[in-house]
Parts: C-alpha cells; sequence; structure tokens
DNA sequence: CAGTGGTCTAGACCACATG
DNA sequence: ATGTGGTCTAGACCACTGT
C-alpha cells in the first residue's frame, strides 16, 4: 500500500477521533509532512485525495479545514418549493421521542448488538399548515443521550449541528436509496392525505469519517412535491 | 488561469473533436508534456483532473483512452429489477420515429435555431411482456442524420454506441432531473395501466466532451418499479 | 525489452489572508 | 511580515503491459 494511502487513512482517523475543531485548522503540509516524514509533494497529495473526498475544505491564506456534511446531505434537496415556500425554509417539529430497541433491520443498519438500544425521532417540516416532510429517525443511544435531553427543551432547525455539538458526532458521508411507495395509514394521517396516496420513500444511512454507522432515517415525500437532480460524469 | 487548466481546456476540445477513437491511447505524458511545453509533473496534474472528471481513463502500462459515459449514464440504473428480471436485459423497441421540429421548450434545451428540425424517437424497454420503460427522445437532425437510416434496418439494444460509431457523437455528461407524475392517457396507454397511474419522470439533458447539448429525453418508469440509489459527500 | 502510468522527492515562486 | 495553500519544475524509482 503507497505511503500516501497510509497517511490518508491515518488523518482519516484522527478526523474521526475529532482532533480539530470546526474551526480549528489542521497542520499546515509542511508540519504534516514533516510529522508523517514524508516529502510535502506527497502530503499534497494526500491532502488532495481528502478534498475530492469530501473529507476537509483547504483555503489558501487560512489553512485546512475538517469538512462538514450537513449543508450538502439536508433532506430538503428532494422537495420541490413552489409558490411562497421559496426562499423560506419549512419548519421542523419532533412529534414524538423514544428509546426502544429498534427493529432488526434497523439494527443490522446501525451495527446494533442484539439489545443495544436505539433513539427514535419522528419529526415533520412544514410551509405554515402543509407538511411536506415526514421523518423516522433511528440514532444508537450510546452515542446520542445527550441529544435526547437536549431535544426536551430545544427545537433546532437542523440536527446536524446539534450531533456534534452535543454528542461529538460528526457525519460525513450518507447513503440514499429512493423508492416510491403508496403512505400506509399512519403516514397518510401525518401528512392529512389518503391512505395509499403515492410518496417518494428516501431511506438514508448516515456515517462518520470512520465509516462507522451514525443514523438511519426513513423519509417520505409526498410525490407531487417530489424533485431531485443529478449530474452523471 | 493556470497553465494547466489551460491544457486540460485544450484536450478537452480534442477530444470532443473526436481526435482519438475508443481503443486508441493518447499520447504518453512524457509526449504531452513535451507537445505542450510543460514539465511532466504538470501534465500529470491535468489527466488526473480529466480522470476525476471522467474524461479519460488511465491503465498502467497500456496508456490514456478517452471515456465512454454509455454504461454509467443508462436509464435502467433508475428501474427496479426483481425476479426473473435480475441479471437480465430488458429489451429495447423503437415504436416511432420522426422528423419535426421540437416544441420551443426542447429546441431551448438542445439549443437549436427557431426553424431546426429534429429527430424525435420513441422508444420502449420491456421485461417479456412488461413494459419498464418509456422514452421520448430528441436529437438535433443536422448531427444524426445518419442514425436515422441506421434505425432503419437496426435495432439495437443500447443507443450511445450508436452515436459514436455512426454519428461521431462522443456523449460526455448527463444531468438528470426527477419528479413524480401521473402518467397521462397516451403514457399510461404505453404501460396498459390507467390514466394517472403515478410514475417517476427522468427529464435527461446529455452533453458532448464540448458542453455541447447532443441529446433531450424524457423517460417514464411506473412508480412500483423505481429505485434509485447516490452516495452524498 | 521498451514504454506506460503510479509513487515520491526536494526544491522554486506565486497569490492570498491575517496580524 | 509571516504563514498558508496553489502552481510548476526536474528529476528518481517502481509496477505493470505489451512485443
Amino acid at each position: 500500500m503507497p505511503r500516501y494511502l497510509q497517511v490518508r487513512d491515518d488523518l482519516l482517523q484522527r478526523i474521526a477521533l475529532r482532533s480539530w475543531a470546526a474551526d480549528e485548522a489542521l497542520p499546515s503540509e509542511d508540519k504534516l509532512a514533516a510529522e508523517y516524514g514524508i516529502a510535502v509533494g506527497t502530503m499534497r497529495k494526500v491532502l488532495d485525495a481528502l478534498v475530492t473526498d469530501g473529507v476537509v475544505d483547504r483555503v489558501r491564506g487560512r489553512g485546512t479545514f475538517v469538512a462538514r456534511a450537513a449543508e450538502r446531505s439536508s433532506m430538503l434537496r428532494f422537495v420541490r418549493m413552489h409558490g411562497k415556500a421559496k426562499n423560506r425554509l419549512p419548519t421542523a417539529r419532533i412529534r414524538s421521542m423514544t428509546t426502544a430497541i429498534p427493529p432488526a433491520e434497523v439494527a443490522g443498519k446501525l451495527k446494533l448488538k442484539p439489545r443495544d438500544k436505539a433513539l427514535y425521532l419522528h419529526r415533520i417540516r412544514s410551509f405554515d399548515d402543509e407538511i411536506v416532510l415526514s421523518e423516522h429517525i433511528w440514532l444508537p443511544l450510546a452515542r446520542f443521550r445527550k441529544l435526547q435531553k437536549y431535544l426536551k427543551s430545544n427545537s433546532p432547525p437542523s440536527l446536524y449541528p446539534i450531533y456534534e455539538t452535543e454528542c461529538d458526532v460528526l457525519v460525513s458521508r450518507a447513503i440514499d436509496d429512493l423508492t416510491a411507495k403508496p403512505l400506509n395509514r399512519a403516514n397518510a394521517a401525518v401528512f392529512k392525505l389518503q391512505t395509499k396516496t403515492m410518496a417518494i420513500c428516501v431511506e438514508r444511512l448516515m456515517l462518520d469519517h470512520a465509516g462507522e454507522p451514525v443514523e438511519w432515517r426513513t423519509s417520505f415525500v409526498p410525490a407531487e412535491r417530489f424533485q431531485y437532480s443529478a449530474e452523471i460524469r
């Protein structure tokens, strides 16, 4: 295995361990190169690889910083905004929060042991009275106990920054799986729509920089509100 | 503008002009560097950029080759295969082919002048008797006259290789836009489904290596057959 | 074997941000 | 003025592919 990949993986580990805060620069390429005993050119190759993987951002004159996945991965990128909703963010509300042993499928995705508990959230996002997104969120309780306390007295517009500040969990990567399904009775009731109304179901697994699963989320968007863009090269 | 970007853009032009065939290697990095009067290290940076943009593939010991977008961008990646359909490719059939002045919206996407004609294809893909994909394809007639002749006596499983061999058009990049829509009467009839059955509509614009629009395609997948995966970093 | 790309080095100079 | 990343050079050695 080439040196630059070894060094990349080591840096990835240190980033996963949250060695640097959001506003704190990593050591400069010179210092890192000296530390690892490699040439600066090789260190640049390591950092370039981390940039293309979306793990760090580099700013000339300032330094190298750990990237946050939050902005890129909002579920709202699946929601078509029309009319007055444009240029506005929907409100977020948590409708229920419990701890439980999750279904086997969820436990598998989160790599939980058979009797490990998880924190479950049901959260909706809406414009005025129109609900546009319903989300069922499962989090390993071991890492998210503080979140539970926090959410009892707060209702933040976005969760990922809270994962980081409260629970020291930094989300790096998301894997989305999209299908179309008719709404079951419970989900239809959330949207005040008829049962079997078609919706897009987004199943998302979130991973940290070490590749450990952090969150499993099943989201529903009524089909009429669904929109998604992608570029393939 | 840095030298390596200038050289990259120049190479991009030459690739767009189809200077190298599918199985023909570009000149080696040494030769290209000499040709452009830059260092080999800089030429490597150019080629690395083209690799991450998906424009070329490099194979150690063999050379650098122009990449084909065809494999990555098949519409079938939106279609869920179940049961017997797995491990099989659906058949393709062209149900109609005409030349016409396209609707203003399509002409705009293809950057056609007001009275430019286009080649229109309606094509379906199916497993046995089950139709899984219906596609409405618009191509600038100026570049695709030979395709029209070709399709009168051939029914190829995939179109992009034909664009290249018959019309000298190499597809580089696709932009997809996904929404959910109820089928109108004509499209529902194609699938032998009821009008207003929900379907996923994929609008795709294909571009060549020069960034010129090459194809506009509107495809429908019945919602039950739709599936799509993406990774966000 | 010659030719290709993959890794790695050890410098140079520049543009930009911050104090 | 200092330190950061961005560009560019001119080599070296290695691994792999083809003849």
